[in-house]
DNA sequence: AGACAAAGAACGAACGTTCGTTCATAATCA
DNA sequence: TGATTATGAACGAACGTTCGTTCTTTGTCT
């Protein structure tokens, strides 16, 4: 599939990254769109010839993390050994989530899709796209017998990005707990899977 | 320890109920104190009699909460088979999390903890007593071996939690994926405990 | 090349609404 | 009567959005 043939305005990326920024800083019901066109640097009006308004800005970030998930789902539906790639999914899927404006976005995500059927729709369908792929994974390890088949591919695609996501999510707040999570969850993982 | 020897004025529950519902019903930065006030039947100024402002609530909700989580604290905490005390755990915190109530709340108070120190004290409390209860059956349980000892107990502690709340927040949406977590869920864990 | 029109990017004042909070005042109770 | 509880008008600030206008660029015609 052939990326927007339509280049995006650069103006429109300015806007996106300025909104990026603040709602790291406040989050997204405390931004205000001043806050955003300030941090820009641009005009208020301005806004609203690249954005129908403050929820759009808000689905097209959602949308570019999608993006950043397919690059996840393609290396996780290569035909590699499954165990290979599952460990190379949790090692660096809990890298990316471990960046405090991933883990942040994410979260900011998460609780507006909660309430806001668009965003909701977004935030599903690259979810799902991920939980696909990853499942697809221990199928075939399953069917192999890298992994145990006991478990129900897709309820342990979910636990595994849960986990992975909810680490990501701690490590914002300073409370020293869960440290060496890091280095427990990829083994731990594992020794469960194992048949 | 004894209760609050002040017994709460039946006002002020009535306005934590009517909060409670509201932050549910919207989030709570779209919820207004007059969509509170009109829901507790209360004119806008009494609120400011009950509670010093909005966050004041919330806080006050955080800790009813962190009361309610004592009651895991403490059967995780007594001298029954580390095996038996984590199965009861996973099963009924499992079914706790999954009340939409909790699970809205819950990630409602946590969000909010991102920013605000004083919600991050009170939510930060609760979870390090959660996390410790539960890390210490999962030690008791490696002294005698019904567990693995390979792996930090609390950092397994952190996992589980996030695994169990992750579930909890995914039945919000009504994605159909993940709908056998719950049972896959327990075994997972206890599979990955295995010695 | 020079004149003119069309397009759209940029602007910021202004809109009406809602926000959380305060305050003077009234009602209620001990 | 003095203390507590209740009221809702009022406050200033902030909200997201709209609007008419200006400025700059691009295309077209002679």
């Amino acid at each position: 599939m052939p990326n927007n043939v339509k280049p995006i305005h650069p103006r429109k990326i300015e806007i996106l990254e300025a909104a990026v920024t603040c709602f790291l800083e406040k989050g997204y019901h405390q931004t205000g769109v001043r806050d955003i066109v300030a941090k820009a640097g641009i005009s208020l009006g301005n806004l609203y010839n690249h954005f129908k308004g403050k929820e759009a800005i808000l689905v097209f970030i959602a949308e570019i993390e999608g993006q950043e998930l397919s690059g996840f789902v393609n290396r996780l539906s290569d035909n590699a050994d499954p165990r290979i790639r599952l460990e190379w999914f949790v090692q660096n899927y809990a890298e990316y989530v471990a960046l405090p404006e991933n883990a942040l976005l994410g979260v900011e995500i998460l609780t507006e899709a909660l309430r806001s059927p668009t965003i909701a729709d977004v935030f599903g369908r690259n979810r799902d796209q991920l939980i696909a792929a990853l499942a697809g994974c221990l199928t075939k390890g399953g069917e192999s017998g890298v992994f145990s088949s006991q478990f129900n591919p897709s309820a342990v695609a979910c636990m595994i990005l849960d986990t992975l996501e909810g680490q990501g999510l701690r490590n914002l707040s300073l409370s020293s707990r869960g440290k060496h999570v890091k280095d427990t969850i990829g083994p731990f993982i594992l020794n469960a899977l194992k048949p």
